[in-house]
RNA sequence: GCGCCCGUGGUGAAAUGGCAGACACGCUGGAUUUAGGUUCCAGUGCCGCGAGGUGUGAGGGUUCGAGUCCCUCCGGGCGCACCA
């Protein structure tokens, strides 16, 4: 190592964090050591998709706050297990490929390389020795392994359902790249089509995923996204025997308000459910030429145009066909339409418009009968119970579960919605025609992609119609080499291209072909937290003594985009491993942080015509721009996503060649709070780069004394120690950081009166801002007179006697209004209080010629005189 | 429409039911330097010369006391969106 680089104050950033950032990595200082007895501390960053554009501001927010937190947990003795990684595989890397021809491993291994050198040039204390690349075979062979577990399991299958299809394109996309109905990438219509998937049963997980949703610490917000995603519902499934020319046929028809089976006064079914294409098939819908003209117009529409269309309720009578209400055994008009979904529930409603908007709007359409069946509690429907359906006449459906009455329901009349749903349930159970169920929204989790850069499935599958997956020693199944990687345009993956790779023969002369599927970016991001753990292990993902020493993650830092996709797809595997018996725990991550999203300021006219960065002339720090041939104006100022239209991205090396890696980390700390929405502001770096300045001066240039603390300097110091401790304790990163501006403020006050400062009283607070700025830490550190680095010093305790003091101001109240302080001992009765208050002169003007009715005196804390 | 979150100076923000605006940016004035994104001092919610008044989106409530707790409304953000 070489000595510190202070000969003078100058804060020579550059050279002080290229400097520490070698000793590390040179010494592994931060390679994670298990200590017997120590408590562990797993400490997770959601890791990165190493994009060709490289860090943005927004990646150093989580990374610093987990990096802050490491940092003080080893201070503080904890085995600390920090690491990260690549999410390597996905669509921009294989379009690019498309585009030049370069391999996508090129490609993604010069994005691996730029993200690692910017991540270490700001100074985080991975353990780089653990880091993962969701695209290396030795990894992703236990991708391929753990999918195996699932198949192995009966939780992977092969199924023909739709998917996003973009002609334009030739590819299959995922939900998440359809925007609206178009691709993400070049904005080309995408369609429905139905095409051979691989799914994953993770809705056989619905209930313990919701359920153990108790168990974590995580956003409220989080939470509540993951459950209505499961969306469970409890209802009730009722048969409906058909009537007319279906006789013998019966429509399953799901519904959570069984309670209203007196007022259903119609049926819908989806266009696509089997029971219509039966029906046409044998001819007995009369209207078979309308009908099917409405299955293709409802086939073709996109999701948009769903969407779009759902103000105005559509749909088709199936005439000839009759359902009977088991009730009251009524024959009911049956309607095919798209506002009943294929895909959940049975694919069939029994309609009661009274009580349902959708089933109201529907009938007002056609005009259809709505009877009512629910009443406000203290309406006259509700008082005088006729037996007889009533006609409905309000403008709405009355929907009220938890105040309503039921009116005109045979045996249900007069009862509560609740009471009234479990009286049905049971007579329907009891009558063999309908039963209690559970439903959830959440669908088998679509697995494959029509992708070349992703994990190949381990399938082949065979000519005599089975299926086998690649032994478990032949793993990993890596990725051919292609010629090209253009999509071939019929949905075939491009890996169907590898003639040599897809052609298999069996020992037994057996011929096969591999799939050519591959898996979804999710699968390596869903267990990669499992490997760090044990990142060479080549005979096992990891091995079980390690896991439960490590599990779970007690912190997951990272953005709220992944509030329900990744995180629900990884308790899944989770969970399986689990019931495996190869993980310890039943959930990966105990708590969770989302941090808030950096913005970029941007600027509008007056009309709100976005007007770029390089477009903006200043004057007297003022913007002011122009609208496309329009006259320079006042702008105004407002917080917008970073973006390259308006050209207001703020680049991070920029930031640290301007003002240093600590700088940055320090500000996105003290911009406030880590889990709100935060706009950058070039300014607020200065501010903190003149606290680090000042630091820097403090330490350097104050002369350094063995004397002992005076009473005033113990407590600023003890006072700053402790509400960093605790502040870090919750997170509270800007406050710690503010206490140390406190800190920083009254020590060159202090300075400046004794002329010197306790060596103590520097080391301690050194110590204490180390893990925000970790290489102006070192730096001080040694300049201080120690050797080593201090990244495993002793975190300071505070000294709890420091913090007392003798006698303090408190504020005096008259009516609740301040009305002067006085000065107390510190173990003041309230008596005492009292008398000291009155004697303020301050306050004693506002009690002259009053009664004093009542005095509240909170020792230490205020005294207030209630007066007449 | 439904769910979740949030409204505090010119700005980013602090505040176990107990002195609202800590800390910082910006701004104003001054000092030292003046190559300066330097450093230092004072001031800075609003009204008022002042005593004082007033102030946390609006209105109401609980309390000796409310930014904080409760109710209604307004505004903003995010998510879901025909899920029967």
């Amino acid at each position: 190592m070489t000595g510190a680089i202070h000969t003078m104050s100058d804060y020579n950033f550059s050279a002080i964090e290229k400097k520490w950032q070698t000793f590390w990595l040179e010494n592994k200082t931060f390679k994670t050591v298990e200590k017997e007895g120590a408590e562990k501390f797993y400490c997770l960053d959601m890791f990165p998709y190493p994009s060709g554009a490289g860090l943005h501001v927004g990646h150093p927010e989580g990374y610093t706050a987990t990096d802050i937190l490491c940092r003080y947990k080893r201070m503080k003795g904890f085995n600390v297990l920090h690491p990260m990684g690549w999410d390597a595989f996905g669509l921009p890397a294989e379009q690019y490929a498309v585009e030049t021809g370069t391999h996508p491993a090129v490609t993604t291994e010069k994005n691996v390389n730029r993200f690692r050198e910017q991540i270490r040039a700001l100074g985080f204390s991975y353990d780089w020795d653990r880091e993962v690349n969701t695209t290396d075979p030795k990894y992703y062979k236990w991708t391929q392994w753990i999918f195996e577990q699932l198949y192995k399991k009966g939780l992977a299958y092969v199924a023909e359902v739709p998917v996003n299809w973009c002609p334009a394109l030739g590819t299959v996309l995922a939900n998440e790249e359809v925007i609206d109905g178009r691709s993400e990438r070049g904005n080309h219509p995408v369609i429905r089509r139905p095409m051979r998937q691989w799914m994953l049963k993770i809705t056989e997980y619905a209930e313990r995923l919701l359920s153990d949703l108790d168990t974590l610490d995580w956003p409220e917000g989080v939470k509540e996204m993951q459950r209505n995603w499961i969306g469970k519902s409890t209802g009730a499934l009722v048969d409906f025997q058909c009537a007319g020319a279906c006789a013998g046929d019966t429509i399953k028809v799901y519904t959570t308000r069984c309670d209203t089976l007196f007022g259903a006064t119609y049926m819908v079914m989806s266009p696509e459910h089997p029971l219509v294409a039966k029906w046409l098939e044998s001819g007995v819908i009369a209207n078979a030429d309308e009908v099917k003209a409405y299955q293709k117009k409802a086939a073709s529409k996109s999701d948009l145009e769903r969407t779009e269309l759902n103000k105005e309720k559509t749909g088709v009578l199936l005439d000839g066909i009759k359902g009977v209400n088991p009730v009251n055994g009524e024959e009911l008009p049956v309607f095919i339409s798209d506002y009943v979904l294929a895909t959940y529930g049975t694919g069939a409603i029994m309609a009661v418009p009274a009580h349902d908007e959708r089933d109201f709007d529907f009938a007002k359409v056609f005009a259809l009968p709505i009877v009512q069946v629910v009443a406000p509690a203290d309406s006259d429907e509700a008082k005088n119970a006729s037996p007889d359906p009533v006609p409905y006449t309000a403008g709405a459906a009355f929907t009220d579960i938890a105040t309503g009455v039921m009116v005109s329901s045979g045996f249900l009349t007069g009862l509560s919605v609740d009471d009234a749903r479990k009286k049905m349930i049971a007579w329907l159970e009891e009558k063999g025609v309908g039963k209690a169920k559970t439903q959830y929204k959440l669908r088998d989790w679509l697995f494959s992609r029509q992708r070349y850069w992703g994990e190949p499935f381990p399938v082949i599958h065979w000519e005599d119609g089975t299926q086998s997956l690649v032994p478990e020693e032949d793993l990993p199944l890596t990725l051919p080499e292609l010629a090209d990687y253009k999509p071939t345009g019929t949905g075939e993956p491009p890996l169907a291209k590898a003639v040599d790779w897809v052609n298999v023969t069996d020992a037994n002369g057996r011929k096969g072909v591999r799939e050519t599927n591959t898996m979804p970016q999710w699968a390596g991001s869903c267990w990669y937290y499992l490997r760090y753990i044990d990142p060479h292990n080549d005979k096992a993902f990891a091995d079980p003594a390690l896991l439960k020493k490590w599990l779970p993650v007690d912190l997951y830092v990272g953005g709220a985009e992944h509030a329900v996709l990744h995180l629900l797809y990884a308790r899944f595997w989770h969970k399986v491993l689990f019931d495996l018996g190869l993980v310890p725990t039943s959930e990966p991550f105990q708590k969770l942080v989302n941090q808030g999203m950096i913005l970029g300021m941007a600027y509008k006219t007056p009309r709100g015509v976005l007007v770029p960065m390089d477009k903006i002339e200043w004057r007297d720090g003022k913007p002011f721009g122009a609208e496309e041939g329009g006259e320079m104006e006042p702008l105004v100022e407002f917080p917008a996503k970073m973006s390259k239209s308006l050209k207001n991205v703020v680049n991070p090396d920029d930031v640290i060649r301007d003002y240093g890696a600590d700088s940055l980390r320090l500000y996105e700390m003290f911009m406030g709070p880590l889990q709100v929405v935060k706009p950058w502001q070039t300014n607020g770096v200065r501010g903190v780069h003149n606290f680090l300045k000042r630091v820097n001066r403090l330490v350097t240039e104050t002369k350094i004394s063995e004397r002992a603390m005076t009473k005033d300097e113990a407590r600023t110091l003890n006072a700053t120690i402790k509400k960093v401790g605790d502040d870090l304790e919750v997170l509270a990163f800007n406050t710690a950081i503010s206490a140390m501006m406190v800190f920083v403020n009254e020590a060159e006050a202090e300075a400046k009166v004794s002329g010197d400062l306790p060596k103590e009283f520097l080391e301690k607070f050194v110590l204490c801002m180390a893990p925000f700025a970790p290489h102006l830490g070192e730096e001080l550190w040694q300049f201080l007179g120690h050797g080593d680095s201090l990244a495993y010093e002793p975190w300071p305790l505070y000294d709890p006697s420091a913090l007392v003091v003798d006698e303090i101001e408190i504020p005096v109240q008259v009516l609740g209004k301040l009305r002067g302080r006085v000065k107390v001992g510190v173990s003041a009765t309230p008596a005492e209080m009292e008398a000291a208050a009155k004697a303020n002169p301050d306050v004693a003007k506002f009690l002259e010629g009053k009664t004093i009715v009542k005095v509240i005196a909170v020792p230490k804390r205020m005294v207030n005189f209630v007066v007449k």
